[in-house]
DNA sequence: TGTTATACTTAACAATGTTAAGTTAGATTA
DNA sequence: TAATCTAACTTAACATTGTTAAGTATAACA
């Protein structure tokens, strides 16, 4: 029964061709300008079969989404391993995010602003990597808290508060680039900084 | 010479009819589902009389914007008259930036997210209404950090901080509605507050 | 060898932003 | 008042978009 699994073989490497021209053209071009075509031209195929694998254009920029957050998931566990006090590990973290999204502006952007216009309700389901991520950042200020390092024992809203910042951030450097940023190695700093000092206990 | 004067008049009100048109649609529908032929209709015209007034989708886009930048600069003025200590005032602004995000979550994202992905680089160019917004939030940072309450004495790298905050939060709320937020008021409350704890002397 | 299912393509749909050419009404001039 | 001109607006068309229905060829199975 080779056959059944070569076959299925080919379907999963053709949808991953299809993934990443996607992604490589989103990425490059912003998912307003890049069309089914476009796609389609870079992969060699005909348009339609880009509906064999994906259900429309949406379900496509959702499945090149959840590569990205596997990836910034990757990122930021490994900063995990390396393990010294746990402020140290959460101000590793937050700075690993925003060099994230901005090493790949268009994917966070993609993912975080984009994608939740397009697929309402679906931001951030259970079960899903955004939400472990989460999870991720959840783990981080556990570990703060429990050492009595950080004022409020409330892990939910003192999680919202860091992404917030993160977030902000990130994307007001993404989307101004022409504004008169402080340096943006030291904003990055003061940023995170400022978050976890308003946080002491 | 009434007549030309009259007639420039009827070309204003016209232009204006077309602007709050467009506004309505973009904010209730989003910027990318709404045509040119649907603002056509709704004010009984021709789609291609739109373009004698404004260039094109994007530059109709921006003056749409303008009028939200004017909207929130004028809401952040008004906290100015009844000048409490700075620290409240910017407290208040900040609440009052982010409420506004809120309440109009289309022309915010419009605004601060949309357009300078289609208006590259004119983000927040020099003598803008944006502009003035962040002039606005200078001034309040200032203030604080001359009467020695806040740490650095660097007024932009300051206001770059809180701004990060607020905008981060507010776009949070907006993309995630069903995230698991902390209550809303108690969210936004927490963020203000930590960030300037974290900026205190 | 003939049948069936799988993978893919062709052709078409209605809708999009935008432009060029045409029309109609009101103002100006003779 | 009649002829001309100009500003405001419309009609028709363009290339391109996402998506679907119908058709075709190839590989697998009997």
């Amino acid at each position: 029964m080779g056959i059944k699994e070569r076959r299925a073989r080919e379907k999963e490497q053709l949808r991953q061709q299809i993934l990443s021209a996607a992604r490589e053209l989103f990425v490059n071009e912003g998912y307003e300008n890049v069309s089914m075509r476009k796609i389609a031209n870079k992969i060699e195929y005909s348009p339609t079969t880009i509906y064999l694998y994906f259900k429309d254009k949406a379900d496509l920029l959702d499945s090149v989404c959840k590569e990205t957050l596997l990836n910034l998931l990757n990122t930021l566990e490994q900063l995990k391993r390396d393990n010294t006090d746990p402020v140290e590990t959460l101000r590793k973290s937050g700075r690993a995010y925003i060099e994230f999204g901005l090493k790949y502006p268009q994917d966070y952007k993609l993912t975080f602003v984009i994608r939740p216009q397009f697929q309402k309700g679906l931001g951030l389901q259970e079960g899903s990597v955004g939400e472990k991520v989460f999870d991720y950042l959840r783990e981080r200020v556990f570990e703060c808290i429990q050492q009595k390092i950080f004022r409020q024992e409330n892990v939910e809203t003192t999680g919202q508060v860091l992404w917030s910042a993160v977030h902000g951030v990130t994307l007001l450097l993404i989307d101004f680039p022409d504004f008169p940023w402080t340096e943006k190695d030291k904003l990055i700093d003061t940023v995170i900084h400022t978050t976890i000092e308003g946080l002491r206990a």
